[in-house]
DNA sequence: TTGAAAGCGCTACCAC
DNA sequence: GTGGTAGCGCTTTCAA
């Protein structure tokens, strides 16, 4: 691997000269530069990223935190983000939380001693504000910017982009009552985690735009992640407690799939006997029959907001703490 | 952020000393030890990965490089690729491909430039081996090791860790010619995808061994990618030509997903007119109705099995040039 | 317009 | 057992 050295040694010039051609700063000789310039071609010359990074203090990358890569969207926000930070020279660094608050604190900390330009916080689950303090005051005083993606998080002041997720059941609520699928039942996490308390919000201001009374009985919080079997579980046993929904919103594609299976299992017909509605627009909710109906997700947007934002917060200009994208509804066969 | 030199200062001793306390090499007299571990907790020093990187030369992370993270077989694999290297102290920079030619030697050509540790290349287009050498000789000049992740490559002199995708062929054909559903049509990217042809050679050895002859009209190349559409356009007009297959071995779980929609559209019945059976074993596959029967993948082999290979490369020994780990079937209701 | 040189933070070699 | 010091490759003053 030749360094600015041997580049400078081909070229006859000092290694400082090299070094300005290639950042095309300062004003060079015509003759100079054109020599310089043949010699990295010869000599293959690319400049060493780390050396850069020392002596800038800081590495061109930056961390996407997922609470679990497996689940669709975070899969599909990982892609977009990646095509985002790309196009602004950045590398992608992928954490895997699974849920860990213990976790979520040690990758901070490694984000500052890792010297990196930005953290992207996309995980659902509940955020320690209070035991962030201490990590957040270091990744300040890095200069590394700390922004929230696919969650709002601005009420413990972390800049964010994300769903309007209190519009979004506002949405799908109206979208069941309409079609006549009341009672509606809500299955998500809720408590445990704060998108969920969002949407779940809004789908008791839905229930109240509609003069629809809450009633307990269909608020189903479930205490385990989003995914596939406890969609399933919950559905299943809300079955045969002899719930009387019409219809469920679930606070992803995964447990709305769950749902849909643990009601077909139980000899219910969808959307007939029970609709489903699920969160994500993932790709599969098109293919499996009946098709999912369902509240799409626009990561390509988080992936650049999030370069908006990172952007705003390094010119030093406050970054708009947040910015809220909508979700559409995605009307299929499920409900 | 504290350096070496504050910690030395504040301990009272010289750089040398904390660097070596830290590396916990050589003896170090107990008292100066404790005193120095002090400092360290009293200014909240770690280490800066950069000066350690720019020292060793290479940086301590190794990029995945997929086809497409959002198709679930890849966000599995990166998943379990990121435990599995954090074990060994090392992060996952992820890039995505989209099956771009260019890309892959773009990407390659970075990861010298960056001093990576090692390239794990996981997708299952087809490798441009002349066009490769360049990169290939700057990898290996570089000492940075590239290995073959989920698909073999060792015809080309890449050590890999795949899945023996022909045995599992072979293991599809024989649960659907026992369970009667016969003829057996084969639907996949075959001459693009090197990993498909793999597959495919594992059909006919299957089909040969129960002494069927192969037939043309069952044999589905498709020209795009893995995804759900091409699985339901292809199995769509399939049946419009009036093709009379019993049943379909998919070359991705997507791809199922896409065909048994085209089917149950077409008003088939799955598997009583037509069986599916798909390679994956993503999460999803056991919520649709009917289930899918499906090749399972190993994603955490794939991750313990590429630090293994990493380790024995860094060791100098010549690793194993091909691991093959075994597939399991999953059989549910689609087959 | 160009060159010399000072570090960025770290490890390892060589003295003592 | 400990300290001094030479770089790793780069950018950026400061001089010339």
């Amino acid at each position: 691997m030749p360094t600015l050295h041997d580049v400078a040694r081909h070229a006859g010039v000092s290694i400082a000269t090299v070094s300005r051609v290639l950042r095309g700063i300062s004003s060079i000789a015509p003759d100079t530069r054109e020599r310089v310039l043949s010699s990295v071609a010869a000599l293959g010359y690319a400049p060493n990223p780390l050396g850069q990074a020392l002596r800038a203090g800081h590495i061109n990358a930056v961390a996407l935190l997922v609470g679990d890569i497996e689940q669709g969207w975070y899969a599909s926000l990982a892609r977009d983000m990646q095509v985002a930070l790309e196009e602004e020279g950045m590398d992608l660094l992928l954490f895997n939380l699974g849920h860990s608050e213990t976790r979520l604190r040690e990758v901070l900390e490694r984000a500052v001693s890792m010297r990196l330009r930005g953290v992207a916080l996309a995980t659902s689950d509940h955020i320690p504000g209070a035991a962030l303090e201490p990590v957040r005051a270091r990744l300040a005083e890095a200069g590394i910017a700390l922004i929230a993606v696919g969650r709002n998080l601005e009420e413990i002041g972390i800049p964010s982009v994300a769903h309007d997720d209190e519009q979004a059941s506002r949405i799908a609520v109206g979208h069941l009552v309409q079609r006549g699928y009341t009672p509606i039942a809500y299955m998500s996490r809720i408590r445990k985690s704060a998108t969920g308390r969002v949407r779940f919000a809004g789908y008791l201001a839905g229930l109240a735009e509609h003069g629809i009374a809450r009633d307990p009985a269909m608020e189903w919080d479930i205490a385990e992640s989003y995914r596939f079997k406890a969609g399933y579980n919950v559905m299943r046993d809300a079955i045969a407690r002899g719930v009387g929904m019409r219809s469920v919103i679930a606070g992803s594609d995964e447990l709305a799939l769950g749902a849909m299976a643990a009601a077909r299992d139980a000899g219910l017909r969808i959307p007939e006997d029970v609709a489903v509605l699920g969160f994500g627009g993932l790709e599969w909710g098109g293919y499996v029959r009946p098709a999912l109906t369902t509240l799409d997700a626009d990561t390509s947007a988080f992936g650049k907001g999030f370069c908006t934002v990172l952007k705003a917060l390094a010119g030093g200009g406050s970054a708009p703490p947040v910015s809220l994208v909508p979700r559409r509804l995605i009307a299929r066969e499920s409900a």
